[in-house]
DNA sequence: AACAATACGGATAAATTTATCCCTATATGA
DNA sequence: TCATATAGGGATAAATTTATCCGTATTGTT
């Protein structure tokens, strides 16, 4: 039974077989979990969200929002105002993750030294001959 | 200045601007937590890993292993013997990241029924009307 | 009048990740 | 002798994710 997600028929069902595998299918995308932190911080609109991650394309940070709210991880809230305004806020269950998503902005921040010296030294190994 | 990772000639690089994109970074590959999570387990040899993940293929496993390993997160023994052996076990810096991921697991499976519902609803919702 | 800010989505392209298929090697057991 | 287990890599295809470009709308500002 094909599904569609993320504007796209995927071909392959999920595995589901353990915690970890339902971690993944909710929190599994390049932004998920620094949208959930910025939401968590504050910055609710996705104006605000689009200038705290500003790699993010804002078409795929919509997408992503709209998974999360599916995950009913974020609640959106529209105010019929004019300019539009959006407010994405965690719900209940969204916030039952933030003591883990704290634990792994932690820990990336004690060891960013290392983090960055082991990122880079993986690159430079990897660089194309050619180019060095 | 183009990199070979994942046997891939990436173009674009990657963002290294907080403690969230550098964990991205070393952590981000379907398998990888898993693969440290039965590391950790005990599991060591690449045979014993691929039961225990049968989802996932030899080719990817030995990649995000290799990857694992240039990030100082995993050591590679080699045992010089017919039929070969290899080990992997975790580094010290490796093992800073098992208590994340225990709280990960854990969030998981304490609310592995809520996952369930919201993942398979979120299916359900994005079946393509054809198939329904 | 022109333009920016707000928010969103379709169509499509590009990048990246993951999988499949096939190959090398050696020792052991049926 | 033939299958199995062990470990791994090259070439390539498929799947998936992410990005780019364009279009819709409204209000207020220059």
């Amino acid at each position: 039974m094909p599904y569609i997600c993320n504007m796209y028929e995927r071909k392959t069902l999920p595995h589901l077989n353990c915690g970890l595998d339902l971690v993944g299918e909710v929190l599994y995308g390049k932004w998920k979990i620094r949208l959930l932190w910025f939401i968590y911080e504050g910055h609710k609109r996705p104006s605000e969200l689009q200038r705290q991650i500003p790699d993010v394309s804002r078409r795929v940070l919509n997408i992503q929002l709209k998974e999360l709210g599916d995950h009913e991880l974020v609640t959106r809230t529209i105010y019929p105002v004019m300019p539009p305004k959006v407010e994405y806020d965690l719900t209940d269950f969204g916030k039952t993750l933030i003591p883990m998503i704290h634990s792994i902005d932690l820990w990336g921040d004690e060891h960013q030294e290392q983090l960055k010296r082991v990122i880079l030294n993986h690159y430079a190994e990897n660089v194309t001959p050619l180019e060095q």
